[in-house]
Formats: C-alpha cells, sequence, structure tokens
DNA sequence: CCTCCAAAAAATGTGCACATTTTCTACGCG
DNA sequence: CGCGTAGAAAATGTGCACATTTTTTGGAGG
C-alpha cells in the first residue's frame, strides 16, 4: 500500500504535515540562496503545479512566509520577494551590531576558558577556508561565528532574534553584494575573541563595531534589479512532480 | 443599505479584511490583558459562533498567533495559551536587559538635549501616576520607557524586537505576577536617563542592569494555574453577536 | 503611435462539505 | 471499584466550487 498519493477522492483531508513544511522549506531554501530575486512574484497557481500539491497548501505556505516578513503579502495581489531597500539593509546590520555590543557585555561576565577554545577553535576554520579559497564555506562560517557568540549566552530569544537578522541580510546580498572579496575579515573575529579572553568588554565592542561598519561600508547598490522570472528553473531539482506545458 | 451581514447566499468570496483584523485584534488583546489565562484551550468552533464569524476565519487568526508563538499549536489538536515556564520568563527579561545594554552603548552616540528632554518628560509622566497610585497607568508607562530607548535609535528591527519581548513579559506577568508593587522604580529609570545625559555608558548599563535583576527577582511561581474557562465571558463586550445557549 | 477603456482571463479569498483525528462517554471485564 | 476499550461526539485539516478582485488583452478613438 506504501505512500499512496492523495489526488484520489474528493473531499480528502488527509494530514500531511511533512508536506507542507517540504514546500515551505523548499521555498525558505530557494530565498535564503538568493535564486528568488527581489520583486519575482509568486501566484499560487503555478507553484502548486510545481510542487504537485493544492493551491491552499501552497497558499498557507506563502502566507506562513508573509507572517515571519520573508515574502512581501498583499491584499488580493497575492506574494513578491521583498524589494529591500538600502535603509533596510543598513537596518539590519546596525540591528545585528547593537545586538551585539549587549551580548559582548553580558558574555563578559560567563566567559570560560572552554568557550574560548571554541571560538578558537571556530576561528581556525575559517582561516582554513579562507586560505583554501573557499567562499561558501568562507560566507556560512562568518555568519556562524556571531552565531556562536549569542549561542554562548545559551538564551532562546537571542539566539532567534540574531538568526532573524542574520537570515534577512543573507537574502540582501543578493541585491546589495558586498560579495567581492572577503566578506568578514578573520582577523577583526580574531580581535573580538582577543579582547573577550582579555575580559576588555569596552575593546571587544569597539573591534566588533568596526568590524559592522566595515561590512556595512561595502553595500552599495546595483542599479535597478535582476528581477527573475520562471519559477519553473528555480525549484527545478526540488520537487520532480509535474510541470506545465508551454 | 448599510454593513450588511455575510451569511447569506453560498460561496462567498467577499473579502473583508478588517473583520480578519478585528478577530486577530479582539483575541491579541485578551491575551495581553492576561484575560486568557495560561493553558486554556482556543477551540475553533466555540470562537467562531462568539465570533459571528466562519470557523476559517478563526482558524486562519489562531494560525497567524501560533505562527507569533503567541499561541500554542499542536497539530491535529488546536490552540492553547501557552504556560510558560519560570525559564522562558527568565529568559525574556534576559535578552530585554541585554538588547538595552546594546541599546545603550549605542545610544550615548546619537544623545542630545532634545532626547533628554522628552526622557524627562516621561519620568514626569512616571512620576504623576505613581502618586496618583494609578497602578494600570504606572505598569504601561513603565514599559513604554523602555521603548522609548530604543525609539531613540530609529531603528524598525530592534523596536519590533523590543515590542515583541514587551508583549511577551506582559503575558507572563498574569502567571508569574510581580504584581505586589511597584513595576519599575522610577527612581531607576531616572538613574538610566542622568547616567545617560552625562554620557556615561558603563554606569547607565550597570544602573539598566540592577533595574532588569531587580524586577527579575520579584518573579515568582504562583502555585499550579488559575486556568480559565468558559470563553463566552472573556470575549465578552468585544463582539455582541450571537451565543449559544447552554 | 499612444491612450483610454471594456471585456476576458487569471489570480486571490472564502464558505462549505467532507475525511481524519482526537476527545468524550459508557459499558463490560477483571 | 478501577481500568481499558469500543463507539459516539466533537474538533481539526483539506480539497473544491465559486465570488471577488486584479491583470491582461484587444480594439476604438484621438
Amino acid at each position: 500500500m506504501a505512500t499512496q498519493r492523495r489526488r484520489n477522492g474528493k473531499g480528502n483531508g488527509k494530514a500531511n504535515p511533512a508536506e507542507d513544511e517540504a514546500v515551505y522549506q523548499a521555498i525558505l531554501h530557494a530565498l535564503l540562496e538568493g535564486k528568488l530575486k527581489a520583486g519575482t512574484k509568486l501566484a499560487e497557481p503555478p507553484l502548486a503545479d510545481i510542487f504537485g500539491v493544492s493551491r491552499e497548501r501552497i497558499r498557507k505556505v506563502l502566507h506562513r512566509l508573509g507572517a515571519e516578513r520573508r515574502l512581501e503579502m498583499i491584499p488580493n495581489r497575492g506574494a513578491r520577494v521583498p524589494r529591500p531597500t538600502l535603509d533596510d539593509v543598513r537596518s539590519v546590520y546596525e540591528a545585528h551590531r547593537v545586538l551585539e555590543a549587549g551580548v559582548l557585555t553580558q558574555l563578559v561576565r560567563h566567559i570560560d576558558d572552554a568557550l574560548i577554545d571554541r571560538l578558537n577553535a571556530h576561528l581556525a576554520e575559517e582561516r582554513a577556508a579562507a586560505t583554501r579559497g573557499d567562499r561558501a564555506a568562507s560566507v556560512r562560517l562568518s555568519g556562524a561565528f556571531h552565531v556562536h557568540l549569542v549561542e554562548a549566552l545559551g538564551n532562546a530569544e537571542l539566539t532567534r532574534f540574531l538568526a532573524d537578522l542574520l537570515s534577512r541580510s543573507s537574502v540582501m546580498v543578493s541585491v546589495y553584494e558586498p560579495a567581492t572579496d572577503s566578506i568578514c575579515a578573520v582577523d577583526e573575529h580574531g580581535a573580538i575573541v582577543e579582547a573577550l579572553r582579555a575580559r576588555d568588554v569596552a575593546r571587544a565592542i569597539a573591534v566588533s563595531r568596526e568590524h559592522f561598519l566595515h561590512v556595512e561600508s561595502r553595500l552599495h547598490l546595483d542599479d535597478v534589479v535582476p528581477a527573475s522570472e520562471d519559477l519553473g528553473s528555480v525549484f527545478a531539482a526540488v520537487k520532480p512532480k509535474r510541470r506545465k506545458a508551454r
């Protein structure tokens, strides 16, 4: 009997939360990966067709993403990938900067050798990726460094907030790409750890601040927009269900 | 013709976002006001009856509140008012404390006389409410003070995060009530402003920290739970639509 | 060639009818 | 008398039909 597909009877109330989740993850992933360019319209019928699920399924996921402010929902006009202004991006970076100042302030109170060791181990990874020239790993590890810092506090609220900020800024780099070269200079991360080890809050904050300002200064507005159409190719490898003939 | 009610034809796709919003606000308000006790089950049919709207309308609102983590949604088992643990509450307060440390750090850079004046004006309001013995106003103004601080930075992300934290802690006081006496000592708020005026970051943070620890220390776990049933009376004055006979 | 507008097409929003699951109830057995 | 359980009742989840709204299309007129 195995995994019988729906599509059979009429009123079918079969619960399948995994399928919701799969669609959600697929769209979210495409969003975070930057495959869905800013301004792209996400209409329900084509998505339902691509993923092979009912329209209400898509609908629910879209609204959920809208509630998380990852999509821009306009009543009666559907969902679009947000087109953040330069101020929006700055706002996210500034928020991260302010948050990290608070995190560092609190962190020097609970710091111990084990934490320093973990951070240094992470720095080693970052350096390895940098010398290896692995750009993707560098980006990932660079973000992970800041995640490590908040996670050290063990506060779920703060961790969630940072994760939200990071995911948002990762979307933005697809528009305002500081992509050119090294994202976060490992040296700057190292300086933060060093200041932490010395229990020097003021210095840690100052370094962190400079670090963020450095990143922010690389932001620039690429003229107009890339704009992406043709959802089919975006989700090509995701769900090989059925596709519309053109 | 005025406001014709739906309930008429059959398939009725009339868009009425205001009605969604009304239900959302009503439940949210009851939640923030503490009228909905922790652990209360929010079933769809009775709510639909109380508000006089379709079940799917209620459904949508419930899931939205769940996405905001204001309600606990369990698949196939509906929505409940969350029953935060003492650790959850501490986590929220700690997050607020850490955030405010960052905010103060940033704030001393952009401080000016106008801001100090505004904060002092707010302190005057707080003192007036305190001497007047207006407990409700005191609670509200006490929260507003911290809102003023973040808003001074003009960062939407930070403001939103704080609002989220505040709304969450306001729900929690209905369980772990530090309700006994003065919520936030106005003097402590005053000391923060004073430190800000002197551009003394370290002092501002120290005072803020003590302030929060002071509030947190008053938290205590009331034995078991109040538990509230009978949704009808909770939303009594909200929507005088129809009610179920018992 | 551009603009404006009406009709068609497409997309979104919503109530409803069930399917599925959970919760309640009552009965029989140890 | 407690306890597990079968059946009933209630609640949640989902597809579908259709209303409403938006967008596109195809001319007609300037």
